[in-house]
DNA sequence: TGCATGACTTTCC
DNA sequence: TGGAAAGCCATGC
């Protein structure tokens, strides 16, 4: 696997301000991954000093076995939650800045 | 070279 | 949004 590419990924994840998340296919369209479970697969692996948190798939929803953690972390920081599910309509974010 | 696996997505109902 | 099914892509053995 290209590190370079892990380190994009990460370091876009880490351009997700608070209250904001990303989707892994919107990650995986701005870093140009082949598909969005590559940039799943780092996160497993590289995404530890990260707000992996702030990543959600396309249902909304956070990532599994952390679901409570990563709830927890996002209700704290004022992220649109419906439920135990993320409300992507308005808390998609991407990174124009 | 080939098959199984995974922090996924899209389409259909 | 939700569950089921099929598709995609890179990695690992």
């Amino acid at each position: 696997m290209n590190e370079d590419f892990a380190e994009t990924v990460l370091s876009v994840v880490e351009r997700i301000p608070p209250g904001r998340v990303m989707t892994y296919g919107a990650i995986a369209e701005y870093v140009g991954a082949g598909g969005p479970r590559q940039v799943g697969a780092v996160m497993s692996h590289y995404g530890g000093p990260v707000p992996w948190h702030r990543v959600v798939n396309a249902s909304g929803r956070v990532v599994p076995g952390h679901e409570q953690e990563a709830l927890r972390r996002l209700r704290n920081e004022g992220t649109p939650l419906r439920g135990d599910r993320v409300n992507l309509k308005v808390a998609l974010w991407w990174p124009e800045d």
